[in-house]
DNA sequence: AGTGCCTAACTGGTCTGACCAATTTGGCCA
DNA sequence: TGGCCAAATTGGTCAGACCAGTTAGGCACT
């Protein structure tokens, strides 16, 4: 239902993001995209501009530009998790890295800057680890709950952007694998105590630890789940279960 | 001479940074603006559709309505950055602290998963610092240059995405700043030592502390250069005291 | 008066067709 | 062959119009 020009530029984006087009290759004009797509070229226009600010494409008179993919802006992110079924695994374990990165961070500065009212924010935000009993949107509910918390107590706006700009894109498109997450309530709860303790006591290196044991986890969770989707393929939502021959 | 979208754009951001509408408020509507500005309503589109994508302004059937500052994007960081004639300290230090973890991050995933040539590659970035002569630019060069190294080593490509975009947006907002800023050549050759041999026996602990060393030093180098700027006042780079009526 | 509904005004999204300035291109001339 | 100029192409802007959805205002009913 999204507008004509998101339409035109998720079009472009997979077709670039596709290798479809050389770096350096000029896009086709505004002018043949339009009728390509039959749309106005105004339309072809916005979809340019989306392009251009998730840093795919350089625009400008005369030709619009592919450009590397490196160069390009944090936003494109998300359009790389949606190719395929699911999303890139080594993308995916980057993402985790940084964001445990900023994560640790984030807590480290909050530790600095923060007083002891705002500190306990952050530990209120562990407490729901302590319940054995989470679902899976309950427990995504309260990681991300800790991470926004997280961000918002170190005060710092650069690290809060970019973890919401990350998380963002991030979150939505680990949706394929949900189902085939399992989730160790046990050590989960364990964690969140080391955590909340850490932080009471102000313990910077303890929370860089727990922080890193917290990643490890949910490191290892994720390689089962990828596991598990790939031997159980396609379609989970839709289409009913098809005895397709597994590898 | 930027398009005149862009125009409107930046008038528009400036207007919203500056607090003009508060959050939640309902912009203009696009005819409106594109009488006040005297343009067309399609190039008035084009600005919403930036201050969209920047993450400043939520846009849909009915009105475009401010956003929190802190639920944007992190292509806002150069527009704060831009407003008054020096950027805002304190967002200066918070970026220093989040591009400081990032090029460890960088370094540290470096070490992991970089082979002996590849970081190589990043020792030799460091070499420009142990000569004693570098002008500001050469030396700025220098800084760019390692981080960009380290970020392309560490493989990791939301870590390249961010830092990318976090100090192009950066950089050419501190010029006002480098005419007052003091290198202390020789601590950074000393530091820039310590970090090529940290790399060449992949010691982790040693990158990490040397980095922050390199940290500090930015930092204090950054207050005194604050504190000289403010002190002595306007224009100083290009122009001679002038009385510039137009731009 | 208060409430609910319905209409009219408004807003963003799209479209048509046109003009300008800059780049790109290709052919022409020296 | 090499440099230069003109035509075709391209992005940027403009004007005016229609549609679908939201918003807001006024009307009738309770």
């Amino acid at each position: 239902m999204s507008a004509k020009h998101n339409q035109i530029a998720n079009h472009l984006i997979t077709d670039i993001l596709d290798g479809n087009y050389r770096v350096g290759e000029r896009l086709p004009s505004e002018r043949d995209l339009a009728s390509r797509f039959q749309a106005n070229r105004g339309a072809v226009r916005e979809a340019m501009k989306t392009l251009q600010q998730i840093g795919l494409a350089d625009i400008q008179p005369g030709g619009a530009r592919v450009k590397q993919r490196n160069q390009a802006s944090l936003d494109v992110i998300g359009h790389i998790l949606n190719r395929g079924e699911l999303p890139d695994r080594e993308v995916v374990d980057q993402i985790l890295v940084v964001i445990n990165n900023l994560l640790t961070l984030a807590v480290e500065q909050a530790i600095q800057v923060a007083n002891n009212d705002e500190l306990e924010t952050i530990c209120a935000a562990t407490r729901p680890f302590y319940q054995q009993q989470l679902g899976h949107v309950e427990h995504s509910l309260a990681r991300i709950n800790l991470l926004q918390t997280a961000m918002q107590a170190s005060k710092n706006l650069p690290l809060q952007l970019i973890a919401r700009s990350l998380f963002e894109q991030f979150a939505p498109n680990m949706e394929p694998l949900a189902a085939f997450v399992q989730i160790d309530h046990t050590t989960y709860a364990s964690y969140a105590k080391r955590l909340d303790y850490a932080l009471q006591t102000r313990d910077v290196a303890a929370v860089r630890e727990t922080i890193r044991a917290f990643a490890t986890l949910n490191r290892e969770s994720l390689i089962k789940a990828y596991s598990a989707a790939q031997s159980a393929p396609a379609n989970s939502t839709v289409l009913p279960l098809q005895e397709t021959a597994s590898s």
